[in-house]
DNA sequence: AATAATATTTAGATAAGTCTAAAAAATAAT
DNA sequence: ATTATTTTTTAGACTTATCTAAATATTATT
């Protein structure tokens, strides 16, 4: 069993090195858990003591397989724990996030399988993020943003890279949910802004690069 | 907001002083807890020092309105998940102790408010304890054990006193599970064993006097 | 190559919660 | 009313997780 503290730090390491294989940095990782370069490098120690991480001073640090995989399994109840409370308790998807930080730290295999089943084996959460199944294993996304999209391409919304309340509730109010279907009308050189066109919405909405680089679509076929 | 170890020690005190208004004491604390009596003394002072508890050197302990309001709510968050557990997720009811012990701790007053509408605002866990509303109140069970009750009559089991995982086995092994007819038709004065029909299964089984002072029954009327 | 800037680690402190062992208070037994 | 026993509290130590400030290592700049 690990503690809580060590469970968020091993999910932050699978974030912050998922795309990264050279390792993450004490002071990313500090900024990303919103805590000091030094109580990071304590930290380091510990779960280096534990052979989750591979770590030497002063030269990052990846997750080990062990850690990995414990990491993975944090981040399948964070998920799943994400779907539960949209799909049952009628949460907004902007919401869940919080209530999950907490959830995913229960102990119980038997629980988050139970879970698993209720909700029918969902394989993408509530942002279109993919969930682990009981041995980490999930499917890769193809990884395209909307900011790649040529002009006159039909795609569908499957996800969001940002997952904070404010880019979330501007997500939903632009109509940009999962599941739309969007075609790229055109594309302004000046800022790399989108005119995009909603079909199911009738509506046309103009969309910046930053928005653009922050939303998850596949090529419709 | 409290800790998770303040909210066990409000639980634990609500517990051992329900039924005993001049208080608990140090060592039966510790014994309920499983921790040792220097370590209560120091919660004490501690809730003590946040107003929750009425303390004084020596004189034993009681929850003060705040603190009682406070174990009340994790009492229905506990009583919720396990009514969740069971009914959602079919876990059995010698089995949902443990995960509600920490499920008990999230902290969202929305969240388990959409777990008590999604499960109908239920009235008593699966144990017949009764599960208190929002505001902590709850109706008081009319308290009458299998014990008391004279022969000849016809009773209901409603709940148990022991919760444990060895008692919970031993009465649904011999069919006395929640909702279940009983009725009295011997008691042996010897050592006070039962004979109890189950109309229900057409079967009889003698039940000891340590068993009939945990099942809680009403009179069926 | 030496110096400046940045990143990381160490040293020492703090808070929560727990423990053992010793002291003090309350209660029971003579 | 002493003495003995039990209960409770205190003193001091330990663990986990955090912090600030200082030291050290690495990297960038002249
Ligand atoms: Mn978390
Ligand atoms: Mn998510
Ligand atoms: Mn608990
Ligand atoms: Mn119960």
């Amino acid at each position: 069993m690990n503690t809580l503290a060590e469970e968020n730090y091993l999910k932050a390491l699978y974030h912050l090195t998922v795309q990264a294989p050279e390792g993450a940095y004490t002071n990313d990782i500090a900024a990303y858990l919103q805590t000091k370069a030094s109580s990071v490098t304590d930290m380091l120690k510990k779960l280096s003591s534990k052979k989750l991480v591979h770590y030497k001073k002063y030269q990052g640090v990846i997750l080990s397989k062990k850690g990995k995989q414990k990491a993975l399994q944090v981040i399948r109840k964070h998920r799943l724990w994400e779907y539960f409370l949209v799909e049952k308790l009628n949460f907004r998807w902007d919401e869940v996030h919080e209530i999950a930080e907490q959830l995913e730290h229960i102990q119980s295999d038997e629980l988050i399988n139970r879970i698993d089943k209720l909700l029918g084996f969902p394989k993408y959460d509530p942002h279109g993020d993919p969930i682990p199944d009981a041995d980490g294993y999930f499917e890769e996304i193809p990884f395209l943003t909307l900011f790649a999209i040529p002009i006159g391409e039909t795609v569908t919304v499957c996800g969001v890279i940002d997952s904070s309340v404010s880019f979330l509730k501007l997500i939903e109010n632009i109509g940009l949910t999962i599941g739309t279907l969007i075609k790229v009308e055109e594309i302004f050189e000046f800022d790399h802004s989108l005119k995009i066109a909603i079909p199911s919405k009738k509506t046309k909405v103009l969309v910046s690069q930053q928005i653009s680089k922050n939303v998850l679509v596949k090529i419709k076929k």
